[in-house]
DNA sequence: TGTACATCAGTGAACGCGCGTTCACTGATGTAC
DNA sequence: TGTACATCAGTGAACGCGCGTTCACTGATGTAC
């Protein structure tokens, strides 16, 4: 077993990555040390020569997610650059909905970020504003007022959805606010 | 200190008052048997006496704060029927984002929910639908297209508004939402 | 280029702590007569 | 109505367990000469 620096920055980023998996299907807080360097397949002592405590592991996964999540849904439509009708209806599928652990992070962990210290609020609402400006851009609009609508509803709808049990009504959240969007002013 | 069975029922509403102002708080998983119990001014030994176990008392937290948060939203403002306009204003009001432990719980538990078992989704499903259906109510359609639309903004408003750490741009997520659904067709 | 040594990534045992759950007990409650 | 006793709500100690964190150690890596 190698212990070069690259060897480290590997495993770091196979921690991080199964750590962004973890939180964004199971939520923050059940994000755990030990777990998480077993995912990596590392034991769990070497864990603090990666980060320095599980509070600041959070935050990197949680950035991690939220990269990843965006990642995951520009590979879903490698188009330079997607309409906002593609962005919609790719959000508010059921892939993405069924697919948490791979899918937005925001969606996935808004709640938890809400109650959260002011780090991580801050650094999930980066990505927020990010997310704003790209539906922005998209519809090519000089306010931003309707992607914030969007934008809202996306998230409401695709959170409701996960919780709902009855699969035809849960697709339905998904098409019905999807359709609005569509046909929005 | 009195042991009746009037005072054991009394118990038990307060250890649920305050465990469903708990989660509202801080999540479904942050509730603790020792904690809640404390909360109620009662030792932990005397739990099971009341619930069969943490996962029973979970689903019980959950039923009384959803109720509870329905409570809420009716008292802020008794007439006998709240319009549509009133609903959107009193949801999306900075008072309902900053009183998370008294306010909507499918809006402060919809992304713990989403993870949890079969039986916390259905439960919470029930009073998402209670909540469509009163909308559509409001606004007097015979379709609930519309309120299923308006809920999904609204919950995903509150959710974001939130996590967002800069108070202006938090207030804007919520009264352009808002403004977004008073106009809506 | 080769050797000697300092560095450091990862290991695994150990720690103190809070958790959910159990249980023997206490003493007030409620019921049978 | 009053007494005797069974019931049972709540107490507090105890349990086993998983957690975050620390630390002495190992052995490969990388560097100084």
């Amino acid at each position: 077993m190698g212990h070069s620096q690259a060897e480290k920055a590997k495993n770091r980023d196979r921690i991080l990555n199964k750590a962004a998996a973890q939180i964004r299907d199971h939520g923050l807080q059940s994000l755990s040390v030990g777990k998480a360097m077993g995912a990596a397949r590392l034991t769990h002592g070497g864990f603090y020569g990666h980060f320095p405590s599980r509070a600041d592991f959070l935050v990197a996964a949680l950035k991690h997610a939220l990269l990843a999540g965006e990642a995951h849904a520009r590979a879903a439509a490698p188009e330079k650059k997607r309409s906002f009708a593609q962005m919609v209806k790719s959000y508010l599928s059921r892939a993405h909905r069924d697919g948490r652990k791979t899918g937005c992070a925001i969606a996935a962990l808004a709640g938890d970020a809400g109650r959260a210290d002011v780090e991580t609020r801050r650094v999930m609402a980066e990505h927020i504003e990010a997310f704003v400006a790209q539906i922005a851009d998209a519809r090519g609009e000089g306010s931003d007022e309707k992607a914030i609508v969007a934008v809202s509803a996306m998230v409401g709808a695709l959170t409701l959805s996960r919780v709902i049990t009855d699969p035809k009504r849960a697709d339905a959240f998904l098409r019905i606010t999807g359709e609005h969007l569509l046909t929005m002013a």
